[in-house]
DNA sequence: GGGAGATACTTAACATGTTAAGTGAATGCG
DNA sequence: CGCATTCACTTAACATGTTAAGTATCTCCC
């Protein structure tokens, strides 16, 4: 079997890794993980949305975001407020205190990344993520759901 | 700022879940977790390692590792002994039932990894993981440790 | 319009990630 | 030697990942 530490989830996650370790001592000094920067980022961008499609967009499962909206919402970061039409979905989207926590953790954050750009190169970055983008679509639809073919 | 879904960190992430997706299953159905498994691979690999040692290979953090061995030793799937010279260390070691649950695991595994091979190409996987190289090394050092600037 | 099934989300339970603190053993140096 | 420091590892505490189960609401079709 292949040395796994030439593998390619291992490869992922090494890379991955290099690049958040970067990122979170800025985000702890402001009491953030990278999962609340996530969903604040993804909320700041638009004006409000619901979990599911939220979860879609900072790519965190169901579970995980449940628990990190009562967080944030507890910290006023977030608004929450059930939608009219049905009365399953609520509306979330960022509050002004959030927005303010955003724009002093944006320069640091900005300037990491620039960084790693500067590092890496631009032209290499962009192939990377070319690449990687490429990897995803390859592998969509493969293991993804419950394929009808096995048990069940 | 930046459309975050695009971002380096959010690519890294979603290629390496769009992998890991693979894999889960098979190693569900065997009781390993993906670290578990990574572990057991270390492990396979050499006579025996330093739990230091093992946290390096595997790319796990001390107290994960202390916990998923404390877990694998109580389904003897490993096994441990405190080195003679150095009371300090423990040498860890896969059992005789570890390299058995390995052997029924790695033919799905290695299937999976040709199928993956196989759809995105084998020389694009060679590019992309010496890119993932080339980025781990231009970040090295660079948030690393508490390199002599700061506080403290 | 009413009940079965689907949907949107939350809770629960267990495993790991992450940082800080704790413990016992080795080392170095006065 | 003696003891402060370092080292190897473990525990603790809290946050998230992951799967399964639960809850409330909505939809659709008879």
């Amino acid at each position: 079997m292949r040395d796994f530490s030439r593998s390619l989830p291992m490869s992922l996650l090494r890379a991955r890794e290099a690049v958040m370790r970067q990122f979170r001592p800025s985000l702890r000094e402001h009491g953030l993980t990278e999962q609340q920067w996530r969903i604040l980022r993804a909320l700041a961008a638009i004006e409000a949305a619901e979990v599911t499609e939220l979860a879609r967009t900072a790519f965190l499962l169901g579970p995980s975001l449940s628990r990190i909206l009562r967080d944030l919402e507890a910290r006023n970061l977030i608004e929450r407020k059930t939608a009219k039409a049905d009365q399953r979905r609520s509306m979330v989207s960022i509050s002004k205190e959030g927005v303010k926590l955003m724009a002093s953790v944006a320069p640091t954050s900005e300037a990491i990344y620039a960084e790693i750009t500067s590092r890496f190169g631009a032209r290499k970055l962009a192939e990377l993520q070319e690449m990687l983008g490429e990897l995803e679509q390859s592998l969509a639809g493969l293991g993804a759901g419950n394929e009808a073919s096995a048990e069940e």
